[in-house]
DNA sequence: GTAGATGATTTAAC
DNA sequence: GTTAAATCATCTAC
């Protein structure tokens, strides 16, 4: 009859605070909001989180079609129990009305009939709600987590940066520029070039052993272009006016000022070309053509810790040992701690 | 399946 | 903010 309405039972609902947090985290995913766009916020966060990596738009479009999936599942869910809310209630009525006929049933004996029906439909509701959060909270932590999705850097990328790395090995601490160019080159981000150098500098240290294979490698590589830069270098220097020729295009590695490596090889080669004068590259191409030279000339044991190679980096304390080590007498500029620029222009 | 390599994250120091 | 160091999670070669 007039009386037997629903409509009162659904007013009287509290807010619940846990119902109101789960529709709103449900809006925010863009799982319960409008059709379009949904998630994008949290694919958006996602995307950033990931680096900007080459198949950033496929795991995207990843994310967004399981969102889609749950949204999807819920709205299918949601639907079923309002359905079957609706018709359990006008059961109910419809029973309530025959009852009606034989014994007298007041209206606030009905909104509490119904009342009971919403409570318990709507506890399933908050469950349906809940799961659906879990689902997105997964879905969401597996897509954000970047270490579940790693992928090796190229070969060439870890070439790049190897080169950089040992060619730099006096001082590799490559500065916010060089590390913009490698990232370039590499087709990575900055931040992973700075979590390579960290990762390669600590495993470096830990087992330099390990690594003087490599080192030589890289020295060796590198030892024929660095001869030859050397050369021009010294030729330039001789020939030509102060100007820095730096032409290379791994940007331009400027030595602010000689540290002991560069001076050691000046003495070493007997060459007399002044160090703030030549392009930083040519600083790197010393580094590699001294542990060229002595590879050549030393013994290797195999161990590295007393090795030619490593001894004049690492420093006594692990640190690496730098011609601009703050212990250094000559500049107390650099070092770990602070964004080194041995490619200062 | 496993060990080692490797990229990313976390924590603490500066 | 950057860094070292420890750690985690995944990849890769065997």
């Amino acid at each position: 009859m007039r009386g037997l309405s629903i409509r009162g039972a659904q007013e009287e609902d509290p807010p619940d605070p846990q119902l109101m947090r789960l529709d709103n985290m449900l809006l925010a995913e863009g799982v319960s909001g409008p059709e379009k766009g949904g998630g994008s916020a949290a694919a958006a966060a996602a995307a950033a989180a990931s680096g900007g990596s080459s198949d950033n738009s496929i795991e995207h479009s990843d994310y967004r079609a399981k969102l889609t999936q749950i949204r999807q599942i819920y709205h299918t869910e949601l639907e079923k129990y309002e359905q079957a809310c609706n018709e359990f209630t006008t059961h109910v009525m419809n029973l309530l009305r025959e009852q009606s006929r034989t014994r007298p049933i007041s209206p606030k004996e009905i909104e509490r009939m119904v009342g009971i029906i919403h409570r318990k439909f709507s506890s399933i509701q908050m469950q349906l709600k809940q799961s659906t959060c879990e689902a997105v909270m997964i879905l969401r932590s597996r897509f954000l987590d970047a270490r579940r999705k790693r992928r090796n850097f190229s070969k060439q990328a870890t070439e790049i940066l190897n080169e950089y790395f040992y060619s730099h090995l006096s001082n590799p601490y490559p500065s916010e520029e060089a590390k913009e160019e490698l990232a370039k080159k590499c087709s990575i981000t900055v931040s992973q070039v700075s979590n390579w150098f960290g990762n390669k500098r600590i495993r470096y240290k830990k087992n330099i052993g390990k690594f003087q294979e490599e080192a030589n490698l890289y020295a060796a590589k590198t030892a024929v272009t660095a001869a030859h830069a050397v050369a021009a270098a010294v030729q330039n220097n001789q020939t030509n006016s102060p100007t820095t020729p730096n032409s290379g295009s791994s940007g331009s590695f400027n030595l602010p000022n000689s540290g002991d490596m560069f001076m050691n090889m000046q003495s070493l080669n007997g060459d007399s070309y002044q160090g703030s004068q030549v392009g930083a590259n040519v600083q790197s191409q010393v580094d590699t053509l001294r542990h060229v030279i002595n590879q050549t000339g030393g013994y290797s044991d195999g161990l590295g810790g007393n090795s030619l190679y490593s001894p004049h980096n690492l420093n006594a304390n692990g640190g690496w040992q730098d011609a601009t080590t703050p212990s250094s007498v000559t500049s107390p500029t650099e070092g770990p701690g602070s964004v080194h620029s041995d490619t200062s222009n």
